[in-house]
DNA sequence: TTGTAGGCGTTATCAA
DNA sequence: TTGATAACGCCTACAA
């Protein structure tokens, strides 16, 4: 009953009457609307003329109970940083919007149990009746999931997959090389006494991040180890790291955290130590979200082009024929911003 | 567990299927399944028993092409915080799948031109055959938007509207109220030279904020006049302020941002002009969203249940009946944390 | 290049 | 309390 005393609501125009108008068949307004061949271009044009006469949108519903698409794009996420999820959101979206389909949102929650977990995902992704699914991490590494997926027929994009890379369509930067390039950075400025703050367990990427950084550090000749400590990519989990870097063991002169809100952690934790950033301290991240531009002083990290990931992420679900299991490699760029500095001399 | 022999996609079963299993007509499955009246014990039982051996999910597009609901929500949002989007966003997604309905996404982008930004969001609303939408501001208070929802017969649910309140079901806190119990806060500290920082301006909520801060000061006797500077409700926006307050004019002892983010950019401008907060400066934001505890102080504010406030209004725009216009109210709570403190004896 | 008939999986109408 | 049967708006055959 809610919409029902439609009132007006109701008055979309159908095909029918489209096609009554243009003086046309039914089936000639389904040609044009999805731009099959064999239309004379009189016809189009009569047809487009009665559509945007009557302003006419196809009704989603009717087209995916008829055919085999449901215009409908769905997007998983488990629960990463809010700055992240927006943006990879609003790429998606984009695209979405570019391609006529809608966007259904689905979040997970990864610290449910695990078996809940599953169940709970495995329902959604095939009661969901979507024509397909972005994978944002970490469930882009999600082997059940993926599994689940492959054997179901279900298309899918993976957004910075770690694992089994050729495995599905994906969309990424080069996380090795993009650390990399943070380590030298750093290296340049006199750093020889450096730290990592790691991410979750299961975020792969993150790991390749820390592979990155400490591989280049150790090919430009780095004396003496990297000091590693656990964190989760939240803030918090920045300010346990940092403070058990400055507490214990041989002090770094900087601190790479291998995503933006744990590298704020870590600057929040100097604060509380009473150091000050860059002077006594540098610290750098990754991501470029936006939390990178809320602290004080502005974050250096890599800009990884998240809405554009997204945007690319849909582009590929959506694009006809045989998807491509090659990742498709986006750039990534240093941002060197006010939290990196030249180390004090000793 | 249960979903996994589901073997291949596609494969759903049908309303004909459970029927023919429970052995009964197919309007009798759809009672059931619609909690219609009228159907005796024993029918029920049988069809939910087909339903569930037969792992039945109601096809979505068959049932709003024949009836006349959609199971769609859809959620308009514009462009504020990132933090408070996806907090709503959360809350009204629980509420979706709870009612299970799905939960649809567009944004729009204020930031256009006014006469392209209306068309768009007018093409949305009409064209996304959504059952209702979610309005959050400062889409909330957008008369263009609400007079042709109201002319088409759309439902839809206001989150924090500050115009017109009675005019359709909505869920606020009481935000004047609320800064009013902040400005007692730092009245009892003892500060007297107090600032605000105001949001966007059709941000109505953000008024209201400061309307309440202020006149509480009054009543509680405060001597000179609070010093208003603009803010947007970004962190930038809050440098900005925090900036022009500690430079020119009388310093005030305390800062209250109308936000969360600008609160963490007043903060930021603090850090830069050599002040500690909370010894020489107090901050507070409102919101407590994730920011609050992204920076360091963690932000004395004010606790709206964004989220709660996401589920009420999707529960509401759900609810049966006739909506109620009067304001859904819930609570808000002072949170003091470490960026307000007692200033310094002059 | 264009048009016609049938059916997708539900809900709605009306009769039993 | 139940059940046939006709929509709903579009797409996929297939025919002209």
């Amino acid at each position: 009953m809610s919409m029902s005393e439609n009132g007006r609501a109701g008055e979309h125009a159908t095909m029918d009457d489209v096609a009554r108008l243009a003086g046309v068949s039914l089936k000639s307004v389904s040609r044009v609307i999805n731009a099959e061949p064999h239309v004379s271009a009189r016809l189009r044009e009569k047809v487009e003329a009665a559509i945007s006469a009557l302003n006419y949108v196809p009704d989603t519903a009717a087209r995916s109970l008829a055919g085999s698409r449901t215009f409908i794009v769905g997007l998983l996420f488990d629960n990463p940083s809010p700055n992240y999820t927006m943006n990879i959101q609003k790429g998606v979206y984009e695209a979405c919007r570019a391609n006529q389909y809608h966007l259904r949102i689905d979040n997970v929650d990864s610290s449910a149990p695990r078996a809940e977990y599953e169940a709970r995902l495995l329902g959604l992704v095939s009661n969901s009746r979507c024509d397909g699914f972005i994978l944002t991490p970490p469930l882009t590494d999600d082997v059940v999931l993926l599994d689940f997926l492959d054997r179901s027929g279900i298309r899918y994009v993976r957004i910075s997959p770690a694992l089994q890379a050729q495995r599905s369509p994906s969309v990424c930067i080069d996380d090795a090389q993009a650390a990399a390039s943070l380590a030298r950075h750093l290296w340049e400025l006199g750093h020889r006494k450096l730290a990592v703050v790691l991410g979750p367990e299961r975020h792969l990427a993150a790991a390749r991040r820390r592979d990155g950084f400490i591989a280049a550090l150790a090919e430009l000749g780095l004396p003496e180890p990297v000091r590693e400590v656990p964190g989760n990519f939240s803030f918090e989990g920045g300010i346990r790291a940092g403070t058990e870097l400055l507490q214990d063991g041989p002090r770094p002169t900087a601190i790479f955290a291998t995503n933006d809100d744990s590298a704020a952690g870590v600057m929040a934790a100097c604060a509380q130590a009473g150091l000050r950033v860059p002077a006594d301290i540098s610290v750098a991240g990754f991501d470029d979200s936006w939390i990178a531009r809320s602290v004080w002083p502005y974050l250096t990290t890599v800009n990884q082009p998240i809405e554009e990931m997204g945007y690319a992420a849909a582009s590929l679900l959506l694009r006809k024929g045989e998807p491509q299991n090659t990742p498709h490699l986006l750039d990534y760029s240093l941002v060197v911003r006010d939290s990196t500095a030249a180390p004090l001399r000793a």
